[in-house]
DNA sequence: GGTTTACTTGAACGATCGTTCAAGCGATAA
DNA sequence: TTATCGCTTGAACGATCGTTCAAGTAAACC
């Protein structure tokens, strides 16, 4: 075994979130894990598989990042400082503010139907931390007992998406910060009545 | 000129809006155009010079769509029905509820320069629809007058990049629609304050 | 009628794609 | 020592990629 298997996966974590799936070619996979063709099949089966474990890795990640938020001592407030690393890194970590799993999510037909599992499992399973964060900010005091807790996961998730979208294009720091506030807003705001 | 201009257009667009502009190969252009590779090329030199054109087409369209909002009676019922046609269209139309525009940017580093540059006008240009849009409301008093028009644009476009990439993912239509209900909401609610 | 021009055809090109495989290496178990 | 196993190497495979080009067609212009 001469190769580090986290230094691996996080090497590939890189370059397909640079890339994408589909534009990530395995020569540059070789290059960028420093490996031979064999040595990349004989571990991860094909490059579909390479890409799954990285997904799986991508999502564990961002999984412990919004339990973090969780636990804060003001969830509120740690989810406005989750968003803004997200979404204002430094010109070099550009490609960091798309999130790799929408990104995929893009590319969803291209990639193979145990990759596609991953990516959507992923989807969800950051869902739940976004409910979480809610539940933990109502706990709190700092949202209104009524927020529904389901519905505003799924519009909070849907937030991080377009900001993501909207940050990659974005050169003014300050515009990106004045939509997350926006976010914060709303957040506290009124919720469409249910439909009987 | 055996093939109608508009209609290869047309077709193109399609393609390109269901797989995306890398994975829609010049085999599948030609198949779906119902013409041979010289043809394509002396029309269009080449794989990108066709996209830009669909790019363009389809910026065209959406920005006339826009503009029957901001000239409709409430242009806040029609911003609304926009947005519903848009995310919430039968299963088999289900790739036309990613906007092709947000489907490229996803892909910008693979497109071309010339076909980039397409991509990101035709957005600014949806911005400005949007825009229109939001002062069309204020003059009718759908809005407050105080609504900051450049940052609620920016936003409302934002807003419509995340909701076809979730309702993309969403089968039902009832939460798009509670999705769509409470970007209504926020677009009526409060703006950050400016920095000064 | 002759020339030009725009468009069409389809075989074929070189490049690149993901993947395979025979061969070798080094640690572990018998 | 020998056998086995997981991992490594790098040349090479067939498929597919975007594109080219010689040749042909039909309408437009002189």
């Amino acid at each position: 075994m001469k190769y580090d298997h986290d230094e691996i996966i996080e090497k590939a974590t890189t370059l397909f979130w640079q890339r994408g799936f589909q534009a990530a070619g395995m020569r540059d996979i070789q290059q960028a894990l420093d490996m031979r063709p064999g040595s990349i099949y004989a571990r991860f089966q094909s490059k579909e598989g390479l890409f799954k474990l990285v997904v799986e890795h991508y999502a564990d990640n961002s999984a412990k990042r919004l339990k973090q938020v969780t636990e804060a001592r003001s969830p509120l407030d740690a989810l406005y400082h989750f968003f803004e690393t997200a979404l204002t890194g430094p010109d070099e970590q550009r490609y960091m503010r798309q999130c790799l799993l929408v990104k995929s999510i893009a590319e969803l037909e291209l990639i193979g139907d145990i990759a596609k599992k991953a990516v959507l499992e992923s989807m969800q399973t950051l869902k739940a931390g976004f409910r979480n964060i809610i539940e933990a900010c109502i706990e709190k005091g700092e949202l209104p007992e009524h927020t529904p807790t389901s519905t505003a996961a799924e519009w909070l998730q849907n937030q991080f998406v377009g900001l993501r979208a909207f940050a990659l294009l974005q050169d003014d720091n300050q515009t990106t910060i004045k939509m997350i506030d926006k976010v914060i807003i709303d957040l506290k705001g009124q919720w469409p009545q249910q439909t009987h």
